[in-house]
DNA sequence: AGTCCACAGGAAGGGCAGGCGA
DNA sequence: TCGCCTGCCCTTCCTGTGGACT
């Protein structure tokens, strides 16, 4: 690109009246002054943690619900204002879904040793000496820690339930800090799986987050909206779109603040200074896109491998079975020259891929002819030729002569 | 009622890379 | 450098299974 065009773009840019006075506002980070129709729910996490001014041990708390119903920013909310009143209160935080941070019993410990200041290698000490370290780095002082676990139900998941248990109890070896837990949860169903004595001493208390509903998200995104756009830029019924769009999606506020935060953006790319309701359209399609695209990019070439297949059947217009993908991915591999898996690894990436929302996988009967899964891809046209671009240039699939037309 | 297909998916363990202390 | 520890990816071996077919 010249250069004059830069100067055109930024210069322009300068000249337009902004949309955003702050953006921010409209991200998951941000702790908002007041947050609407969770008032029980904090008051409940306030008084559960209030003992802690005195110094007293709290009662550790369970949240539930699913995504986007304003648990981690209603504890948030409340933390902040509790440490504010106290400096021997401290606060950590932790989300258990970061991959390759948080997603086992070491990196869990080694992050939370981490955010207490210390220095802790990626991997090569034992368990039990992380454990150590973290157990010295939160009792070196007199003080109150709560230990903000979202997402709890990924961790237990993955590693088991030992690693609560052994939190749980660590308060009887502990002289000087009394650690209370949070735990947050997307998943409603989470604690019938785990050990009754770590749900017992988990849940003393438990807070339940319902979903929002329209008007609900629309009471959010107008307080939200104030704050995060200049006067003027938002079209009559942007704000009720994104909320009947995002209380679709399960009463998602996460959503619905996405929704606007694009919209805006996409406003601001296109030179233009307001935020209509074709721009939500436009918000909601790129949401999907994005997330999607930058999944796919991010998989391992065995992974894309297992896609192409699964894309290459697609196409075929038929009906798409574990047995049928995994002859497909051999005579790729073997053209590629990747070195191929065996069937039962290959069931786990399809089962990975419909983890991730690419495809649909259902475990199927067909008598005489066998138990098999029957795999659909769940993305509409536009995403799959674009995921089919990302595999050409990974040479896992061959491109087509020509696009076909719609 | 029994058989049998084509897998699903659990369990165990191998091999590797990254990192530690001695 | 060596022995030991970890997580991760993968294989091998195995048991389980819904329902069409006999």
């Amino acid at each position: 690109m010249k250069q004059t065009s830069l100067d055109q773009i930024f210069d322009s840019y300068m000249q337009r009246k902004a949309v955003f006075n702050k953006k921010d506002s409209l991200t998951d980070q941000y702790v908002p002054s007041k947050i609407p129709h969770r008032e029980e729910q904090i008051n409940q996490i306030a008084q559960t943690l209030a003992p802690a001014l005195r110094g007293e041990r709290t009662s550790n708390i369970f949240l539930f619900g699913t995504v986007g119903t304003g648990k981690s920013v209603s504890v948030r909310y409340v933390t902040k204002n509790l440490s504010a009143r106290s400096e021997n209160i401290k606060t950590l935080y932790i989300n258990c879904k970061m991959k390759k941070v948080s997603d086992t019993e070491y990196r869990l410990l080694a992050e939370l040793t981490r955010s207490l200041g210390l220095r802790v290698p990626a991997t090569g000490l034992p368990t039990d000496q992380i454990y150590k370290m973290f157990f010295n780095a939160i009792d070196s002082k007199k003080q109150n820690i709560i230990l903000i676990l979202d997402e709890i139900d990924v961790l237990v998941k993955k590693t088991g339930d030992e690693i609560l248990y052994n939190l749980t109890r660590i308060n009887q070896d502990l002289k000087n800090t009394k650690l209370s837990i949070i735990g947050i949860s997307n998943d409603v169903s989470f604690t019938d799986n785990l050990d009754p004595r770590v749900k017992s001493s988990l849940s003393e208390e438990e807070i339940i987050f319902p979903p929002y509903n329209a008007t609900q998200l629309k009471d959010i995104l107008k307080e939200r909206a104030r704050i995060a756009f200049n006067n003027g830029v938002l079209d009559n019924g942007v704000i009720e779109k994104c909320s009947a769009l995002a209380a679709q999606e399960h009463g998602d506020a996460r959503k619905a603040l996405d929704l606007l935060r694009i919209a805006g953006e996409l406003v601001e790319r296109d030179g233009k200074n307001r935020i209509t309701l074709e721009y939500v359209d436009k918000a909601e399609e790129k949401l999907d896109f994005d997330r999607i695209i930058s999944v796919v990019s991010s998989q391992p070439k065995q992974s894309q491998a297992v896609l192409a297949s699964i894309i290459t059947l697609t196409e075929k217009n038929k009906s798409i079975q574990t047995g049928d993908i995994y002859s497909i991915y051999e005579s790729i591999c073997k053209k590629r020259g990747i070195k191929i898996l065996t069937q039962r690894r290959v069931s786990d990436l399809i089962n990975e891929l419909d983890m991730l929302g690419i495809i649909n996988a259902r475990v199927i009967s067909k008598g005489r002819y066998g138990r098999t899964k029957e795999i659909r891809m769940l993305l509409n046209k536009s995403i799959v030729r674009k995921i089919r671009e990302i595999l050409e240039e990974n040479y896992l699939l061959e491109r087509h002569a020509q696009t076909k037309p719609n």
